[in-house]
DNA sequence: TCACTCCATTGACATTTGTCAAAAAAGCGT
DNA sequence: ACGCTTTTTTGACAAATGTCAATGGAGTGA
C-alpha cells in the first residue's frame, strides 16, 4: 500500500528515490475495517495520516449524543486532528472508517524531521494546508448563508462522488441538518 | 504605521534589521475611513494585508441582497482574499473598514520573493495559515452543531472584545443568523 | 438464505429561526 | 446641540427545520 502513497507524492513533486525511501522508512501502513476507529475522543493524535484506500470520517458527539461530521477523507486525502497534534491536548474528535480503509501513518516527530530534510515535502504540506483553509472558508460561507437545500445542492456540485458513496445520514450530518430534512429536500429536488 | 507592523514581526521571530528593511521597502501603508473598501467583489486581490489599526470585515452579498460576514480582522491580524490571490480570479468578497483603519499592503509578487529570502517570514506565514485553518475548522463545527444561542455564547467566549466593538447586526451576520434573532437571544441570556 | 441491523422515508407535530413593519435608542457629522 | 442615519428592540406572523414514531427497504454477516 505504500506504493499508492509514493505514486501520490510523485504526482505532486519530483521526489528522489532516496527521499521516497526516507519517507517509506518512517511510514506505517494501517488497515481499518469499516467502523474501526483511527482516533477516539480523548486520545492525543500524534500522526500524519494519508488515506490510500477507503473512506474515513471525523466527527464529534454533542451533549445530546448526536454526531456531527466535520469532514470526510477518501483515498489520496490526508486526515487527522491538527488541533491535537500541535497542542498535544486530547482530541475532541473521533476518526472512524466509513468503509474498509488503508492509511499510511507517519509519527509527527519523524514527519517534522522529514519536512526539514525534504523541502518538496514541506512545500507539499503547506500547499495542502492552504487548500484546506480555502475549502474550510468556502464551507463556512455555505454554512452561514445557504438554506438546507442550497447546502445540499452545493455539496452535490462540489463532491458529486461523495453523494453516491456515503450513506445519506452522514451527508446530512456533514451539512449540519437532520437526515429527515435531507430526505425531504431530495424528494422535491430530484 | 510601519513601526506597528515591525513590532508585530519582531514579536513573532528575530528578524534582522536588514530583513525588516527589505520588508519595509515592499510595504505600502494605506489608511481607510469607516465604510471604505479595501477590496470589492469582482476585483482581483493581489496583496498581503496586515491590519495595524482599526477593524475590517470580509463579506459576501447573496442573491437576495443580504450580507454575510465571513470574518473580521482587527489590529495585528492579516486579511485579504487568498482564493483570489492564488487563483488570479476576481474575488467574490468585499472587504470594508468597519472603523477607520490602517493596513500595511505588500504586493504578492514581492511578498513571495520576501518569503523566499527570509525563512522566518515564510515560517510565520505558514504558521498563520495553520492557525487560520484550525480557527475555520472550529467555526465549522459550531456552524453545524450549535443552536443560535450556543453559537453566540461560543462567540462571546472566544472573542469577548469583538462583542463590545462591533455592531450587533454584524455579529449576527458573522454567526449566520438575523439581527432580530440575536437580539432575542441576548434578551434572555443577559 | 435468514436473521438482523442499519438506513431512508413519511406523517404529525413542536420548535426554532426568519420576515416584515414599526418604534425607540444610540451614534454621528456638521 | 440638532438633525439625520444607523442600530437595536419588539410584536405578529410565516417558513424552515427538528423531533418523535412508525414503516418498509437495503445491506450485511453468519
Amino acid at each position: 500500500m505504500f506504493d499508492l502513497f509514493e505514486k501520490y507524492l510523485l504526482s505532486k513533486a519530483a521526489f528522489t528515490a532516496n527521499e521516497l525511501q526516507q519517507i517509506e522508512a518512517a511510514s506505517v501502513v494501517r488497515k481499518l475495517r469499516k467502523r474501526q476507529f483511527l482516533l477516539q475522543e480523548g486520545e492525543v493524535w500524534v500522526y500524519n495520516a494519508f488515506v490510500t484506500s477507503g473512506c474515513l470520517r471525523t466527527y464529534t458527539i454533542d451533549a445530546k449524543g448526536a454526531e456531527h461530521i466535520l469532514n470526510f477523507a477518501v483515498e489520496n486525502w490526508w486526515t487527522g486532528d491538527r488541533q491535537s497534534l500541535t497542542s498535544g491536548q486530547p482530541s475532541s474528535y473521533n476518526i472512524e472508517a466509513v468503509e474498509d480503509s488503508t492509511v499510511v501513518l507517519i509519527r509527527d516527530e519523524q514527519f517534522k524531521q522529514l519536512r526539514q530534510e525534504i523541502p518538496a515535502l514541506n512545500e507539499l504540506v503547506n500547499d495542502i494546508l492552504h487548500r484546506s483553509f480555502l475549502a474550510a472558508q468556502n464551507r463556512i460561507q455555505a454554512a452561514i448563508s445557504y438554506s438546507a437545500e442550497e447546502k445540499y445542492r452545493a455539496f452535490l456540485q462540489q463532491y458529486p462522488a461523495f453523494a453516491l458513496r456515503l450513506p445519506q445520514h452522514m451527508v446530512a450530518s456533514y451539512l449540519g441538518m437532520t437526515t429527515e430534512t435531507l430526505s425531504r429536500i431530495r424528494r422535491h429536488i430530484v
